[in-house]
RNA sequence: UGGGGUAUCGCCAAGUGGUAAGGCAUCAGCUUUUGGUGCUGACAUUCGGGGGUUCGAAUCCCUCUACCCCAUCCA
């Protein structure tokens, strides 16, 4: 687990401490249309993850609202998804659909609170009436039918009395909301379709906003997680459940920024064109980032849970680099499987001087993985090596096999190149070689020191088998489509060499092919007669990478330049009391500015001013703090009046207090309206500034903070900064500022080490 | 264009007035019978830009910019 929280967790703890909620239940909600990918597995993760750590718990639920694009095909994919990641939902798997006589009570409901009516407007109607982002719409006349008349409706609409498309439910909310999505939202709209798992019991149908809140209220969901674009569903979501007057506790929503990762396509409409093109061999092709594909290719479910978490939630959209993905799993697998050797390109190696054949003992894992294993390793006369490592003109660097060079075949002997043999063409077909006697593993007397150990595989007794190869879907890193699909993304190999006890001892089925990368027995295509083994991820190649190395382009110094736009200019008004402030008042531009385009700050600075003759502190003041509370809060609601800014002022003024102090007064008048001056009292706020009684504390902070000394004693200014922080934190606050940096600036410079 | 969001290293991401966490990637060195692993070190004088407030700002205020979401009878 991650040691820093996420907000998601930080609001849960509040909620939990605040009593807000008793118990944490949040739920995992997908629409049963797809096959679930690696998005969904972060949403698990989150949902499930939360519930646990907070002893609550969490539920599965299918949103089965809309049936015609819904197949119970799906709902078992997603099962077994959170099945997979280890994952336990509470009770039965919940569906929508059974809510859905509870949701219709609930919508009679609201048109009986006159908040709820039938429209009759066609499609393009509606369309039409909703207006756009900037003009308002219109609300359609049938929103004036009558209570009865809506009760009857809708009953008929839920009867089946009606086509499609003739009548919808709509809430009642505001035509002119600025969230398009408060312009009367429909609730229910009329299908005649077969839904996979109500029949045809319903006519009408539930819209995911009418639908969700109330699934979650009737749950008992506490946090409703999901993602960033229904953010504007959550008046709705809100509006809905207070409308109903429902008894608490009820659920919240809170949203969080969608998974993306480069290289792949995350989105329903595009995997199901790789998928319905062909460009992929089904929805758990290897190549692909669902959970079917991932765990066809040899993910384990560790890796993709550690990955959610090392990449974290938050609100920006964000685009993960899959080297994070590879390496969860390459970490992951490190630990858990045994090595073993396959040759994938053989090239034949015989060696000259050894007769006959011998079994050697091999560990499946290094020394440095606490595992215990082994198996039995023919070695015989005719080996095949990997065509890579030999080298009949070798770059720099090169540590495997050449003319000049020898190398150790891991686990067995060290041989050494004698001859080549090359065909009609040039090509290598045959390397004759020379083994050292006294250079066996383990009990090697030769003093050959070699560079590399390679893997092999003894000729008579190797495994033929398939070795499929992925690479990256796609060969860039943000693809639009399939024009972006990478060729090369699958190479099947058929005739790679394993050695014998990869097909017969089967310690586990995923293995480390030494020096290729990690492999797992393909868990359809894999038969005695044939097997075939997926490619998980490769070994980090150094060396590949360092030769192959182009020359990098440096990295232009892009400055960033600055973007002014177009400032809306001031009324008359404004520019007056924009030319007062500088002219008079004697405010700078900036402070001027910000008091005149806000009536309701000049109104206050006005008024404050009346009482205090202080002009740029009181701008200050107003300018910074008060705006930062009118924000958020109407003029009507601020507890505190501009003659009580004033009164803090003034004590700022005769340094009474420091500015410090005079934040932390503001931020308590904002929440009890006390009087700054009793605050003082009360608290005892007075600023001290008397260097006798600050230089104690001084010493003090030094003394506890050694290594900071020496850092600062270092050329590390910074931690002027610490330092003078420290002194304050230990005063309350209420030590001088001024003082207390001068003065610690002067002990630093004179403290000895 | 109205509204709602977001912006901290190449990629994620902590941090909400007092020393810019961590991971991935990258680059060095050591170890290594995997060019793997492990270990060590380097890698943000600065937080989208510009101003302001403050002894002190990634954090508070103003302003500008860029990107994402919303006008399905989808979810």
């Amino acid at each position: 687990m991650n040691e820093s929280k996420n907000f998601l967790r930080t609001i849960v703890e509040e909620d939990l401490k605040s009593g807000k909620c008793k118990e944490v239940v949040t739920r995992f909600p997908p629409e049963p249309n797809g096959f679930p990918h690696i998005g969904h597995a972060k949403s698990i993760f989150i949902n499930f993850g939360i519930a646990r750590d907070y002893n609550g718990h969490c539920n599965l639920r299918m949103d089965d609202t809309n049936p015609t694009t819904e197949d119970t095909k799906y709902v078992e994919a997603l099962k077994d998804a959170v099945e997979w990641l280890g994952y336990e939902w509470d009770g039965n798997v919940r569906f929508t659909s059974d809510y859905f006589s509870k949701i219709y009570d609930y919508a009679i409901e609201l048109i009986k609170i006159g908040k709820a009516y039938v429209d009759s407007l066609t499609e393009e109607e509606i369309r039409e009436y909703r207006g756009t982002v900037i003009e308002a719409g219109k609300r359609s006349k049938y929103a004036q039918r009558s209570v009865q008349e809506n009760l009857d409706l809708f009953e008929r609409m839920k009867n089946g009395e009606f086509q499609d498309g003739e009548h919808v439910l709509r809430a009642k909310i505001d035509m002119s909301a600025s969230n398009m999505k408060m312009r009367d939202p429909l609730l229910y709209r009329i299908r005649h379709t077969h839904h996979f798992r109500a029949g045809d019991e319903w006519a009408v149908y539930p819209m995911y906003d009418f639908a969700h809140c109330l699934s979650d209220y009737i749950e008992g969901v506490s946090h409703s997680l999901c993602t960033l674009e229904f953010e504007n569903n959550r008046d709705i979501y809100n509006w809905v459940l207070e409308e109903l007057n429902l008894e608490p506790p009820r659920p919240y929503q809170y949203e969080f920024a969608r998974l993306g990762i480069n290289y792949t396509v995350m989105s329903k409409r595009k995997l199901l064109e790789l998928v319905e093109g062909d460009f992929v061999k089904g929805w758990d092709d290897p190549r692909l980032p669902t959970i079917a594909g991932y765990r066809r290719k040899g993910y384990t479910p560790e890796s993709i849970l550690n990955f959610c978490d090392l990449v974290g939630v938050a609100k920006a959209n964000s685009m993960v680099d899959v080297s994070q993905l590879e390496f969860c799993i390459r970490d992951d697998l490190n630990t858990k499987v045994p090595r073993v050797m396959c040759v994938l390109d053989p090239l034949k190696v015989t060696i000259a001087n050894y007769d006959g054949s011998e079994e050697l003992t091999a560990s499946y894992y290094p020394d440095d993985v606490p595992k215990e294993g082994s198996r039995v390793l023919p070695f015989s006369r005719e080996i095949y090596i990997e065509r890579d490592d030999f080298n009949e003109n070798p770059p720099k660097g090169y540590f495997r096999l050449t003319p000049t060079q020898s190398v150790r075949l891991k686990h067995a002997y060290i041989i050494s190149c004698k001859e080549i043999i090359k065909d009609a063409n040039g090509n290598i077909t045959e390397i004759i070689a020379e083994y050292h006697p006294t250079s066996k593993s383990g009990s090697d007397t030769s003093g050959i020191k070699v560079k590399s150990a390679i893997q092999w595989v003894s000729a008579k007794e190797a495994k033929k088998v398939e070795v499929r190869l992925y690479d990256r879907l796609f060969s860039c890193e943000a693809p639009q489509g399939v024009e972006d699909i990478n060729p090369d993304s699958l190479k099947v190999v058929k005739n790679a060499l394993v050695e014998p006890a990869v097909i017969t001892d089967k310690p586990d089925e995923r293995f480390q092919f030494e020096r290729q990368g990690y492999f797992y027995a393909d868990p359809i295509d894999y038969t005695d007669e044939k097997p075939v083994f997926n490619k998980i991820v490769g070994l980090k190649d150094s060396w590949s990478k360092k030769s192959q190395k182009t020359k990098t382009t440096p990295k232009q110094q892009v400055k960033k330049e600055q973007i002014d736009g177009e400032v809306v200019p001031m009324t008359e008004t404004q520019k007056a009391l924009y030319d007062n402030y500088i002219n008079e008042l004697k405010l700078n531009s900036e402070l001027s500015n910000t008091l005149a385009r806000d009536e309701q700050l000049s109104a206050f600075y006005k008024e404050a001013l009346n009482a205090l003759e202080s002009p740029v502190n009181l701008a200050n003041i107003i300018a910074n703090e008060v705006a930062r509370e009118l924000k958020e809060h109407q003029l009507s609601e601020l507890k505190f009046t501009p003659k009580q800014i004033a009164e803090l002022v003034k004590m700022i003024d005769d340094a009474t207090i420091s500015n410090k102090i005079a934040k932390q007064i503001f931020e308590e008048m904002t929440k009890s309206g006390e009087n700054p001056k009793k605050i003082v009292e009360d608290k005892g706020l007075i600023q001290i500034s008397d260097p006798a009684k600050i230089s104690p504390i001084i010493d003090e902070v030094i003394a506890k903070n050694p290594d900071n000394l020496v850092k600062f004693k270092a050329g590390n200014t910074k931690l002027l900064g610490f330092f003078v922080g420290q002194v304050l934190k230990a005063t309350g606050g209420k030590a001088n500022p001024k003082v207390v940096n001068e003065l610690v600036s002067l002990r630093l410079q004179s403290a000895e080490l």
